[in-house]
DNA sequence: ATATTATAGATATGTGAAGTCCTTGATGGA
DNA sequence: TCCATCAAGGACTTCACATATCTATAATAT
């Protein structure tokens, strides 16, 4: 069980808007090689992220991708969400009654986790940051 | 990301196993079709559970499966890791500094969950349980 | 107008999960 | 001693999904 690589550059992508470039637009070009991956593929990702209305695209010349103006909310589960879905990671496919005991066991165990990323903030990291990215 | 069936069968196996039979090994056969799955596959599954020392294997006529003596000890995160493997379900791609600050985030939520299912024992289950598996 | 830039559809390619089949080897009972 | 029963394990198939790539389309600043 792993988080898919969509994730971990969506993460990634998220980190350096926040931390560069509040303000201007930045093209998925630069985005991409930052983090030695196809402009093609990042820009789908991004799709995602805009979709769910953490980012805002702009089109055409000097355009790209920016922050929306209240990012300073956006957790790390908000972003995991969008790429990921938000699926539970556990399905009991056994048919016995009303619940199953080890899926509530599981479940519980996945809330502390999403808790967690619930609770860190991209703002938290930019403050702390002195590596970019 | 989800959690394999694989590990979905080694549970509720495991469960199993604790709740009916902590004397007599019980066939691969029964334990499938409980949970209607193929014996082979069952098997190969149960095969590393038994390399992980949970459980014990018996063959020939009358043989089986059976917990081993200090099965009250092994939680969920034991069977867990013996099925997934222990890798860290993030990895992070990209090449900077010494440390990512978003690979300790996820490693740090991750940990939050292993520690809820380290804390439950399959035998805390048994105590709770009137619906068999 | 033109160069630039995101969006989206179609199409590989690779990897791992999930499952089957068959052979081998161990063991209790007749 | 032989046989029926059982697990172990290797080889294989199938399928879904992640990870891309390529191309066409649409929007926009200069």
């Amino acid at each position: 069980m792993k988080y898919s690589k969509a994730t971990d550059y969506a993460l990634h992508t998220m980190l350096f808007l926040a931390a560069a470039t509040p303000l201007k637009p930045v093209g998925v070009q630069q985005l991409a090689e930052r983090q030695n991956v196809s402009p093609t593929y990042l820009s789908k990702i991004l799709t995602k992220l805009v979709k769910a209305g953490m980012i805002e695209s702009i089109t055409g010349v000097r355009g790209g991708y920016r922050l929306r103006r209240d990012w300073e909310s956006i957790s790390f589960l908000d972003i995991i969400h969008a790429i990921e879905g938000s699926a539970s990671l556990f399905d009991c496919s056994f048919e016995h009654g009303p619940e199953c005991l080890i899926q509530k066991v599981v479940l519980s165990a996945e809330e502390k986790m999403e808790e967690h990323l619930r609770n860190q903030k991209m703002s938290d990291l930019v403050r702390d940051m002195n590596i970019v990215m």
